[in-house]
DNA sequence: TAAACTAAGTCAACATGACTGACATAAATA
DNA sequence: TATTTATGTCAGTCATGTTGACTTAGTTTA
């Protein structure tokens, strides 16, 4: 396909792997970047944080604050400011823990519902073009190498998170 | 809500992949970001952009700054900062353009490449232990999508970066 | 050669999103 | 009842990005 892939896996396909994914990462995080700058708030404006949010409560609907501050392993005062705009502007809605009253539990509005597609739109419309030219064999082994980027110990969590076995056979 | 419908082939996975790249950037990171963190300075500490700066100097010795500024695409006050503090603390060091004077060829230094060597031992050793586990096919195939993830139009200066060995005036 | 452009550096002000530490409140639990 | 837990908040700091204006030195061009 290119001629960065004619070699065997040694240090330099390491070197790369390393400098593509700075890249990748950089072109990835872009898009949503680009829709959250048009957005204009009362409270002040949006960044990648709120996306976040937004994109793990949507994920997690009724998932609690502690929940999410492990995902994001920020501290909570980061959280606090992030939340605070998010429920203010109402993307999201806090509900009370049934069998926990401490808890909040963590829900999108329709409003944050929205934008979550709006932002996501791009990173999805990317991967598209990208597993429909790559395959899915090679688009399976991709999610697989993910994963397998991961640290270990958060492997399970991260997998509980997103669903089904990225590696499992088909 | 994970595992119920899905609406179109490949939604799952596309979802899933986003998910992924989070996780997997996110703990990349953390490795030299740990390194930088103990690094103790007398003009500061250093962060992640003190590694890019470095790990891209590295790999393209004699770059100018308007290079390195047009790579990391930040403004030229923001690298500024991180690259003065490079410079004082002696990590790197600057050479007048030998056929335009007004140019400043960036080199690590010697301590610049033994910290450049730090920093990249975690993330050398999470890639090699993937591509031993993956196997020569899959971990090409991986380097491959990781390229296709990136814009198109940065693919061409992308990969005449990762792919030449020493750096040469266009 | 003088004027214009270019590469790099600098000063100032500001925004975002992290951090630490201390403390408050309400609810669950030992 | 006493303690622990979940969440929220106040205050201050740091790292890293931004814009805009300006300087200096060296190159190019009219």
């Amino acid at each position: 396909m290119t001629d960065i892939n004619k070699q065997h896996p040694g240090d330099d396909e390491i070197r790369q792997a390393i400098e593509l994914l700075f890249f990748a990462y950089r072109d990835f995080v872009a898009d949503p970047d680009k829709v959250l700058a048009d957005y204009e708030s009362p409270n002040g404006s949006l960044g990648r944080a709120h996306h976040r949010v937004i994109h793990f409560v949507g994920r997690n609907p009724g998932m609690t604050v502690a929940e999410l501050l492990s995902i994001l392993q920020i501290t909570k005062q980061s959280l606090a400011r992030v939340l605070r705009q998010l429920i203010d502007e109402g993307f999201i809605e806090q509900e009370r823990g049934p069998e926990d009253a401490r808890q909040r539990l963590l829900y999108l509005t329709a409003k944050g519902e929205a934008f979550e597609t709006a932002l996501s739109n791009p990173q999805r419309a990317r991967f598209r073009r990208l597993f429909e030219k790559a395959g899915p064999e090679a688009s399976r082994s991709f999610l697989a190498l993910l994963f397998e980027l991961i640290n270990e110990d958060e492997r399970d969590r991260v997998l509980s998170l997103i669903g089904r076995k990225p590696h499992a056979a088909s």
